[in-house]
RNA sequence: GCCCAAGUGGCGGAAUAGGUAGACGCACAGGACUUAAAAUCCUGCGGGUGUUAAAACCCGUGCCGGUUCAAGUCCGGCCUUGGGCACCA
């Protein structure tokens, strides 16, 4: 048998018969199946990619013979950094560099045998996608959700260019070690902290995975405190936040962010200006990276001349600047109780600072607080006047109703979560389709205006003052003012990567329209992606901007429902041989065209589905491909048994029911491993026979379908039956997967010591009987004191004795 | 530092609700077929004691303890390895 010919010969049959092309209002019941499209790097398709394909595919083509209207689309996301880098070097435009490596991955996935709905494709940059995600933006802008702010980006000054945070790692930019700084921008932001409390209650109308909640979760970062306002001496005030109120007694110092308002509204009293000065100037050089990871010393400075007073004992103690304090969190001022704060210890610790215990019991001292395990037990507190003897819990609580009956205090909540910074200064992007008029401000495009089309020119060299390429091509970004007509500039910035991935499973439900991003009778046919599968790397920020993205058109009342994704899963990595990340510098990539020109599409399926837990990593191994090739080889054989005869043979009717059940369930809840061997253990049982019958072979070859589905259409072909992508699901009898004898085993004290053959549902009795008429169980029990004897039915006997 | 996940044979991994640990596959070893090789088929394959061969027994799911008639699975305390977040008050 040929595979290469099987493989090509099924591909055509299913193109030019449309089987996989989803109908909108279709009668049949609604399945949206989407993997992440991916990124199309020059490097082609990877075997990672491989397998969550083939996962989700299997899953596609089981519900469709379930009788499902299954909507498995692929699109690309193009937009991109490496591509115009690309374009840099060779001086051509971006788009055909990207149109080449669409055409590569395709091509690979179309020899791979996916059930894709191809009549849906679409790219990010094709103009009549991205005039839709610039209108959406015109109407987060309309709604106010949209504004424009100044902030610091990563600058390299060699490359002269802004560089994303995975680029500025570790404080220097990643292609030419240059220590990155800061620059002040402004840059377009999406209000997104507004949806923090609908982001996270959102969640419990999904049914994503619990890890992948925790990711949400964990991004959201909400934190509820008290926000306490405090007396400067003489005259002023601040406000801090803390989670511990409880610990306010053993306040010994204030530190406020180097970067806030704050000391720019102090400073004019400040007598160690100089010192200050200095300090925050020094700060704003360093970029985020620095401050976490290289600056673990508790660097500040005192601000001298300056004393804050404690609202609770009034004591007046210093005010310090520390960088640990940031000036976009809370209220960019701490209260700081080192007794019972590791950064406060730390620092007062550099700083020579008082140190105050107010919490008592458990691991509480000064030294053991590291743990700051004292939540959890039962501490008391001490030093904290009328508080004293209070659990921490019941502190907490009164301590914020005295401060708050005083109006001194409020309870608050704060997020981690930030507003999204959505302007690149890229040329590979959607262009942000705003309009500077010196007369009028910024002014949104009129929407029949749009798409806002990218130049067709080949020079994207980046400007030396951080602009996007865009602000050189003078061409394009002079206009006129939508409003009042006057000469105006377009905006230069275009969109983050992750705008077009933020609603692309929108307009798979209706890719062609021209009128809307996609039709609401579309969206409430499809209603929701009922499986989602993408990589762990994408489960926090990707999926949190299309939530927002969606609960924002929600609100606005263009989608039906706030969550448009019911279950999102993730797939564990394939790793190298090696168990290391697939790189070309460890030389252990493997390539799928080469691995399908050798052993078939049918094979790389299997054994990928074969390799190990979805959800986990797993290493690539050819000996254990090869083992899929001899199952397939296996499989092929068995036709050769195949009789005339209609109906299960009697002896493996009750394995085919087992086996319809089982992988029926197993590709419900990824279990794609077990899956497979089960199809495994059933031809292994067939091969055992002298002959099987015809519906035998036709079931083994319908359940594996999902799977290899060239191999098992061909062989399915050749026996006479439907196709198989037109065939119904076969049904499993429950009576059928019910054995109606059992073994069991038999315990003594715990150990087994035989097993028996029951009855199913034999009396406890008789159980007993056979159990202690067992051989070797005879051997251990005789002479001996039997205490009781333990029967649980159909599983197992276990007989105590003294 | 915090959060999450995972530790089971030589390897990838099974074990649905606490009930015969190691399914299935790989690798390896022995045998059959063959002039030979490949392919295929058969047998073995956690460690040990034991036996002509069996039988039988002991130990064994990262470590220490606990709950239970029974623990890979539940509880407490650790260790290690991945991953995510990271001075978020």
């Amino acid at each position: 048998m040929n595979f290469k010919e099987i493989e090509q010969k099924w591909q055509k049959i299913w193109q030019e018969k449309h089987i996989f092309e989803a109908k909108n209002n279709d009668d049949k019941k609604p399945y949206y199946i989407l993997v992440e499209f991916p990124y199309p790097s020059g490097a082609g398709l990877h075997v990672g990619h491989v397998r969550s394909y083939a996962a989700q595919d299997a899953i596609a083509r089981m519900k469709r013979m379930q009788g499902f209207n299954v909507l498995y689309p692929m699109g690309w996301d193009a937009f991109g950094a490496p591509a115009e880098q690309y374009a840099i070097k060779n001086h051509i435009h971006p788009k055909e560099a990207v149109k080449e490596n669409i055409k590569t991955f395709k091509r690979q996935m179309q020899t791979l045998g996916f059930s894709f709905d191809w009549s849906r494709e679409f790219s990010t940059t094709d103009p009549d996608y991205y005039k839709w995600t610039q209108w959406q933006f015109l109407q987060f802008y309309k709604h106010n959700m949209a504004y424009k702010a100044t902030v610091p980006v990563n600058w390299c000054p060699n490359c002269k260019t802004v560089l994303s945070n995975e680029d500025a790692a570790g404080g220097v930019c990643e292609r030419c070690g240059t220590s990155v700084v800061q620059k002040e921008k402004s840059q377009w932001m999406l209000r997104m902290s507004d949806y923090a409390e609908d982001l996270l209650k959102g969640l419990d109308d999904t049914n994503f995975a619990e890890k992948v909640k925790l990711g949400q979760i964990n991004w959201i970062g909400k934190s509820s405190g008290v926000e306490v306002d405090i007396q400067i001496v003489g005259g002023g005030s601040f406000s801090i936040f803390t989670t511990c109120i409880e610990t306010i007694y053993g306040i010994t110092f204030f530190v406020i962010a180097p970067d806030g308002k704050l000391i720019k509204e102090l400073m004019p009293r400040v007598e160690n200006k100089e010192e200050v000065q200095a300090y925050i100037e020094e700060t704003a050089k360093k970029s985020a990276m620095d401050r976490t990871e290289l600056n673990k010393g508790k660097s500040g400075v005192e601000v001298k001349g300056i004393k804050a007073i404690n609202p609770v004992n009034g004591r007046e103690v210093p005010i310090f600047l520390g960088d640990f304090v940031l000036g976009d969190y809370g209220t960019g001022a701490v209260m700081a109780v080192p007794s019972h704060d590791q950064r406060d210890f730390e620092y007062a610790k550099v700083h020579h600072l008082e140190m105050i215990e107010v919490i008592s019991g458990g691991d509480t001292t000064t030294k053991a607080f590291e743990k700051q395990d004292y939540l959890k037990k039962d501490c008391t507190l001490i030093n904290s006047a009328e508080f004293d003897g209070l659990t921490v819990e019941e502190a907490k609580e009164a301590i914020t109703k005295k401060l708050e009956d005083q109006k001194i205090a409020r309870r608050v909540t704060n997020y981690k979560m930030r507003d999204w910074i959505f302007s690149r200064q890229r040329f590979w992007g959607e262009p942000i389709p705003m309009i500077d008029c010196p007369k009028c401000g910024w002014i949104p495009m009129n929407e029949e205006d749009l798409p806002l089309l990218l130049p067709d020119v080949a020079e994207y060299e980046p400007t030396d003052n951080g602009e996007s390429p865009l602000a050189k091509i003078t061409d394009w970004v002079n206009c006129k003012c939508p409003k009042c007509g006057a000469d105006a500039k377009r905006e230069t910035d275009t969109m983050p990567n992750w705008a077009g991935s933020s609603w692309y499973f929108l307009r798979f439900m209706d890719p062609h329209n021209e009128k809307e991003f996609a039709s609401m009778s579309a969206m409430k046919y499809w209603q929701k992606v009922n499986w989602y599968n993408g990589g762990m790397e994408h489960t926090a920020r990707h999926l949190l901007y299309a939530r927002f993205w969606v609960q924002f058109l929600y609100n606005i009342g263009l989608v039906p429902n706030k969550e448009m994704i019911w279950t999102r899963v993730s797939h564990g990595m394939v790793l190298g041989s090696n168990n290391e990340k697939m790189s070309k510098s460890k030389g252990n990539v493997i390539n799928p065209d080469e691995i399908v020109n050798e052993y078939g599409a049918d094979t790389l399926r299997i054994y990928e589905l074969f390799m190990g837990d979805y959800e986990q990593d797993a290493p690539w191994s050819t000996d254990s491909l090869r083992g899929c090739k001899r199952f397939i080889d296996k499989v092929i054989r068995l036709k050769e048994k195949v009789i005339e005869q209609e109906g299960y043979s009697q002896s493996l009717e009750s394995l085919i029911h087992k086996s319809i059940k089982k992988v029926e369930m197993d590709l419900t809840n990824m279990g794609y491993n077990t899956a497979v061997s089960t199809l495994m253990i059933l031809a292994n049982a067939y091969s055992e026979q002298k002959q099987i019958t015809k519906d035998d072979y036709h079931v083994l070859l319908q359940l594996l379908n999902p799977i290899a589905p060239h191999i098992t259409e061909e062989l399915n072909e050749e026996l006479g039956f439907l196709p198989i992508c037109e065939s119904k699901w076969p049904k499993f009898d429950e009576e059928k997967t019910i054995d109606s004898e059992l073994t069991i085993a038999v315990q003594v004290n715990g150990k087994v010591r035989g097993t028996i053959t029951i009855a199913k549902d034999e009396t406890e009795e008789k159980v007993k009987e056979k159990a202690l008429a067992e051989e070797n169980v005879k051997r251990h029990t005789t002479g001996k004191e039997i205490i009781k004897i333990i029967v649980v039915p159909n599983k197992i006997v276990n007989i105590i004795i003294k």
